[in-house]
RNA sequence: UGGCCUAUGGUGUAACUGGCAACACGUCUGGUUUUGGUCCAGAAGAGUCUAGGUUCGAGCCCUAGUAGGCCAACCA
């Protein structure tokens, strides 16, 4: 019964409040609102799995709405990726909507608001409104419009929707305050004139919806409970309360609940940039073979990399939800794609950089099958057989002439594990001209239960099939690429993203099918590529195993004495102060080395620098002991005792700190 | 010279106002291992942006400051 107690974000906190306060748990409904203009991005995915997750949590129904109220920028291509990457991440939507289905209801509300003299018409350009508006710090100013008539809004507004004006000539404005200190709430544009064709409505309409009037109503009318979207949107949130407001006096009854939007910090990856814009680019520019391209941070580029529904959706739920912003590590993704994998992919042998290995004492012409355990982790997976014979591949990296102790792999004169076979020993190397190792010579033991410390994958050379195999490396160098004031995203480019190999692969992979994927033993995990055809077999590389090895070599540029350079010395004080942060915790031994670390740092403090922390807060006593401390030594070194110092220790001779009192005592 | 939001280990998220601030990733040790993977055991790392205040008691409440983010598209 000990049912594990789980800690709620604040969107749950909200929720359970809303419950607890009455809301009936049937009312709950939630919502995915994409727009078609582009692919959907990890970005989403945590939208999507905020919203669908609370779905599944309560049991309560999720739409999928496309908000599609600019014909501009969205097309039906978009719409259908956007349906099947939701539900490739397993997630099911109870209706497919879309705000377009609205725009009639819209329409009709619309109306009615300017009847009320709630909405107006204005017929000045963009540049005249602009101006009209101020600025985020000035507020702004009436337009000339802004107390049309009635009838003559209800006139003009009619003539707009029948398209007798052109486009920017007329717009429809809620009328609100254009003093307000909310910019958006500055007398918003509620429809604009656009005559182009809508991927669903076609060419009826020529007016289209603002989103700030669309969303908030298409909500009400899905009768949404709460409404989740990210941080940006908050100071919509007050223009969303006014519309729904206005509109909730119109049918109470059939629509009766008022939705809740609310706002969480969307999620930032490590190098990699989150916006459809720019993603586009890439796109469009050719940096990347298309949205799918598996180094885009894409839904369907991650697909194609390999990755799982499951590892995404674990993923999200990892990252978890609040309100301040953030950027998530990459090393968490590629966990938690690890995490899955290692449970479920078949382990493989193939090599990547060869060097061919000769076994000297192994009859020329034969070959064994052995017997070979597909996974470990999965006792289900069962056995398969890999071909072994005279002439193998192995890794380059796996082998040197001479190495140190900690090189577990071959050197000569030394002796490994093949995997799944025997254990060979080096005896020689035949060089090329260039000096570059040609073959590498070794004898064969059948007694495979000696301990050797390394263990190598290989293939037969005689058996294996060859295999492109494409290395992904991030798209750009920088941590946050996206957030550079003066340097353009594309400045950070990694130029070596993308790197293609010709491998050597076990012949058991031959009729490997698209999408399958493996784990490369010693390498890292790979699925095959939608490329990939049974005469030409391609595999992309989703993610490295993790590797101890790599962190113990030297690093190519030792970055010790740069630190010490590029860091400015931190100032004795504020050393000082964190050394007394931790005082009173430390156990009498180690009080005394931080203590005479102090005395020393002392030399380097002047009194004013010393004397603001005088002021530190009475529950600090660290602090105020270390203070202490620094003081006795400048006291010693001549400094004159005045007020502020006399009060700063009659202070400390009466405190509740011991240690503090004692050293007050000394002075 | 406005409004709104945010501030907890390297990163991300927790913490009913009350016993040494928890979990995950990452880092480091050690063990197991026919993957330098997995797994197992352990460690280091924050006194919660700063300064005041309220309280017997504050990461949580109040005040002021500091830092970061968002807001001036007929985009969403």
């Amino acid at each position: 019964m000990s049912e594990e107690i789980k800690s709620l974000n604040f969107i749950e906190h909200i929720i359970e409040e809303d419950l607890a306060n009455g809301l009936d748990k049937k009312a709950l409904r939630f919502r995915f609102p994409p727009e078609p203009n582009g692919y959907l991005h990890i970005g989403h995915t945590k939208a999507i799995g905020i919203s669908f997750g609370l779905g599944e949590k309560y049991n309560a129904p999720v739409n999928l709405r496309f908000d599609d109220t600019n014909p501009a920028k969205e097309e039906q291509e978009y719409v259908d990726a956007i349906k099947q990457d939701v539900k490739w991440l397993g997630y099911n939507w109870a209706n497919e909507l879309y705000s377009s289905d609205y725009f009639q209801q819209l329409y009709d509300w619309a109306i009615l608001l300017i009847k009320e003299g709630k909405a107006y018409v204005d017929s000045q350009s963009s540049e005249a409104m602009a101006e009209q508006k101020g600025t985020p710090t000035q507020p702004g100013i009436d337009g000339p419009f802004r107390n049309r008539s009635i009838e003559e809004n209800l006139d003009l507004f009619e003539r707009m929707k029948n398209g007798e004006f052109n486009e920017g000539t007329h717009v429809l404005r809620a009328k609100i305050d254009m003093q307000h200190p909310n910019m958006l709430m500055r007398d918003p544009i509620m429809y604009r004139i656009l005559k182009k064709s809508h991927h669903r409505t076609g060419n009826d309409w020529c007016i289209y919806p603002m989103y700030d009037w669309t969303h908030g109503e298409s909500d009400y009318i899905e009768q949404i409970s709460h409404s989740l979207c990210s941080l940006e949107f908050k100071p919509h949130r007050e223009l969303y309360d006014w519309f729904k407001e206005q509109v909730y006096k119109y049918q109470p009854e059939a629509l009766p609940m008022l939705p809740k939007q609310r706002e969480f910090a969307r999620l930032n990856l490590s190098y990699t940039i989150m916006s459809k814009r720019k993603l586009l680019k890439l796109v469009e520019e050719g940096i990347v073979n298309g949205w799918d391209d598996p180094r885009m941070p894409t839904i369907s580029g991650l697909r194609r990399r390999g990755y799982t529904p499951e590892s995404i959706r674990n993923f999200i739920e990892k990252v978890g939800v609040a309100k301040r912003e953030n950027v998530i590590d990459v090393s968490l993704l590629e966990f938690c794609i690890r995490e899955d994998l290692n449970k479920t992919a078949p382990r493989v042998m193939a090599v990547l950089d060869p060097v061919k290995v000769v076994i000297t004492n192994y009859p020329e012409d034969k070959e064994e099958w052995l017997e070979a355990e597909n996974n470990q982790e999965d006792e289900s997976a069962g056995f398969r057989k890999v071909p072994f014979s005279r002439e193998i591949y192995i890794e380059k990296a796996d082998f040197k002439e001479e190495a140190g102790s900690k090189f577990f792999r071959l050197r000569l004169g030394g002796e490994v594990r093949l995997k799944n076979a025997y254990i060979i020993k080096a005896e020689n190397v035949v060089k090329n001209a260039d000096g570059s190792i040609a073959e590498i010579h070794c004898t064969y033991s059948e007694d495979t239960s000696k301990k050797v410390k390394g263990t190598l994958h290989w293939v037969s050379i005689k058996h294996a099939i060859k295999a492109e195999v494409r290395e992904y490396d991030r798209l750009f160098m920088d941590e946050s690429p996206d957030s550079h004031d003066s340097k353009d995203f594309m400045e950070f480019l990694n130029p070596n993203s993308l790197k293609i190999i010709e491998a050597f692969v076990e012949p058991s992979l031959k009729d490997a099918k698209v999408g399958e994927r493996f784990q490369f033993q010693r390498l890292g995990y790979f699925n095959v590529d939608d490329d990939s055809t049974s005469e030409h077999l391609v595999f992309n590389k989703t993610v490295g195993l993790r590797d101890s090895w790599a962190k113990q070599k030297p690093k190519p540029q030792s970055n010790q004495s740069k630190q010490n350079t590029n860091q400015p010395q931190r100032k004795a004080i504020s050393v000082i102060q964190q050394l007394g942060k931790k005082y009173t915790n430390y156990p009498e031994e180690k009080q005394q080395k931080v203590k005479a670390e102090i005395q020393k740092l002392a030399k380097d403090v002047s009194y004013d620098e010393l004397e603001p922390l005088f002021n530190t807060a009475v529950k600090k006593a660290g602090t105020r002991i270390a203070v202490m401390i620094t003081l006795k030594e400048l006291i010693k070194n001549g400094l004159e005792r005045n007020n502020a110092i006399d009060d700063f220790i009659s202070k400390a001779l009466e405190d509740k700190s011991e240690l503090l009192v004692t050293e007050a005592q000394s002075l």
